[in-house]
DNA sequence: TGTACATCAGTGAACGCGCGTTCACTGATGTAC
DNA sequence: TGTACATCAGTGAACGCGCGTTCACTGATGTAC
C-alpha cells in the first residue's frame, strides 16, 4: 500500500498537461524499465508485477497495451527516440566544431548514458536477448546510425577516395566501440568516477587507434584484396 | 508423451560409459541450452519446462541442481571450458604458424561459433542480460583471454616497446571486434554462406586496419597523453 | 460559472493454469560375497 | 557367473501461489448547454 502512495501522487498531481490515460501509459513504461535495472531480463517481467510498481491494478494495464509484448515495442520506441536525440545533438556538436576531441565525443557519449542509463541498460539488455521483434527494432536504429556515421566519415579529407563498403567497415568499426563503451559505462558503479574515467580513456585511445589506422589505409597492400 | 522418447532413448542407450546420474544432469544442461535458442531468456525459464524438455520429472531435477540458479551457473561453466579450448587451440594454431593470416584466424572464430552454437549463443545472450553470477562469470573469462591475448601481442616485434596499458587497449579492441563478429555470425541464417563470408569479410578488414593503425602508434604525437 | 450527462480509465472478484517445492514411493544400478 | 542387498536416481500426488485474462462495476474527466 504504501509503496503505492508516489505513484499515485504522480498519477494525481504530476504532468497536468497529459491526460489521466497518457499518464498511466507512462507509467507503466517507466515501471518496466526500473524493474529491468534488477537482474531479470524483459521476458521474465510479467504483467502483474509492471502493474504493482506503476501503482495500478493488473486489469488497468488492458486500457493501454494488448500484452507485454506490446509494451515491449512500445518500449523500444520510446528509448530509440531518445537515443536517436542523442545521437543527433552528438552529431550537431560534431559539425559546428569539426575539431572536437576524440575526447569530446566519448565524454558526449559518456553523458548521455548516464543521463539515459535506464534506457541505455534496456537497449543493452535486450540487443542481443529479446524477443526477434525487439532485437530487429534496435538493430534497425543502429544501421540507421550506422549509415549516417558513414555519409559523416565520407566527407572527412583523409577517406575521400574511400569505397563505400570500407566506409561501411570504419563506421562499424566505430558503432563497436561505441557500444562496448556504453556496456562498460553501464556496469561502472554509480559511485566510481576513476572507473568511469578509465573506460572513457580507453575507448579514446581505441579510437584514436583506429583513426590513425584508417589515414594509413591506402597507403600500402593492406588495402587491397 | 512423444516428444520425451528421444530423450527416454538417449538416457538408456548413449554414452554408456556415464553413470545415469551424469547423462541426467547433462541432458538438464542440454534442454536448458536448446530452450534458450527461442525468445526466452535464462531468467525466464521454468524448471518444469527445462525438465520437460529433458524428458524427466520435475523433482529429478533437484537430484542434480539445488534451484535454476545453480543450473545456470554449470551451464556458464561447461560453456566457459569449451570456449576455452576453442581459444588454446586458436592460439597453438597461431604459435605454429605465426604468419597465418588474420583472415586465417576470423576463419578459426567462425567454425567455432557454428560447431558451438548453443553455447555461443547462451554466453551472447547473458553476457549484459544475465543475473549478477552468471555476468561477472562470464566477464571472467573474457578478462582471462584478454590478458593472454596482451601477453602474445606483447611478443610481436612491432609492438615490443609498448605500455602495459596501451597493450590492453589494443587487445580489448580486438576482443571486441571478435565478440561482434560472433554475435553478428550467431543472426547469420544457417542456410546463407554468403551473409557469414559478408560478416568473416569486414571482421578482417577491421582487424587489419587496427593492426595497421598499431604498427603507426608510436610514430607521431597519437601514441602521447 | 454551474449543471447534466456521456465517455473513458481504473477497480476488485473470479477463473483456471503452470509454477516451485515437499513427500513417501519405486525400481534401477552397482557392490559384496 | 549368480544372488542378496544397499544406495542412488527417477516417480507421481499434492500443496499453496502468482500468473494472465474475463467481467460487471464505479467513479473521474471532460463536454454541451
Amino acid at each position: 500500500m504504501s509503496e503505492r502512495e508516489p505513484f499515485e501522487r504522480n498519477l494525481r498531481q504530476g504532468a497536468a498537461r497529459d491526460s489521466r490515460g497518457q499518464r498511466t501509459r507512462q507509467a507503466l513504461q517507466d515501471a518496466a524499465l526500473r524493474l529491468l535495472e534488477g537482474e531479470k531480463g524483459f521476458s521474465a517481467l510479467s504483467l502483474r508485477e509492471v502493474a504493482r510498481e506503476a501503482g495500478v491494478v493488473p486489469t488497468a494495464f488492458y486500457r493501454h497495451f494488448r500484452d507485454m509484448k506490446e509494451l515491449g515495442l512500445a518500449l523500444v520506441d520510446e528509448t530509440m527516440r531518445t537515443l536517436r536525440q542523442a545521437v543527433r545533438s552528438a552529431r550537431h556538436a560534431e559539425a559546428a566544431q569539426p575539431n572536437q576531441s576524440i575526447r569530446g565525443t566519448v565524454e558526449t557519449l559518456a553523458r548521455h548514458v548516464q543521463e539515459h542509463r535506464l534506457h541505455f541498460r534496456f537497449v543493452a539488455r535486450e540487443l542481443y536477448s529479446g524477443r526477434t521483434a525487439m532485437r530487429q527494432a534496435i538493430r534497425h536504429e543502429i544501421d540507421l546510425f550506422l549509415r549516417e556515421l558513414a555519409l559523416d566519415l565520407s566527407r572527412l579529407p583523409a577517406l575521400i577516395d574511400w569505397s563505400t563498403e570500407d566506409l561501411q567497415m570504419l563506421a562499424g568499426l566505430i558503432v563497436n566501440i561505441m557500444i562496448a563503451t556504453a556496456e562498460q559505462l553501464l556496469d561502472v558503479p554509480s559511485r566510481r568516477p576513476e572507473a568511469e574515467e578509465a573506460v572513457i580513456h580507453s575507448a579514446e585511445k581505441q579510437l584514436r587507434l583506429i583513426m590513425l589506422g584508417a589515414t594509413h589505409w591506402r597507403e600500402g597492400a593492406a588495402g587491397s584484396g
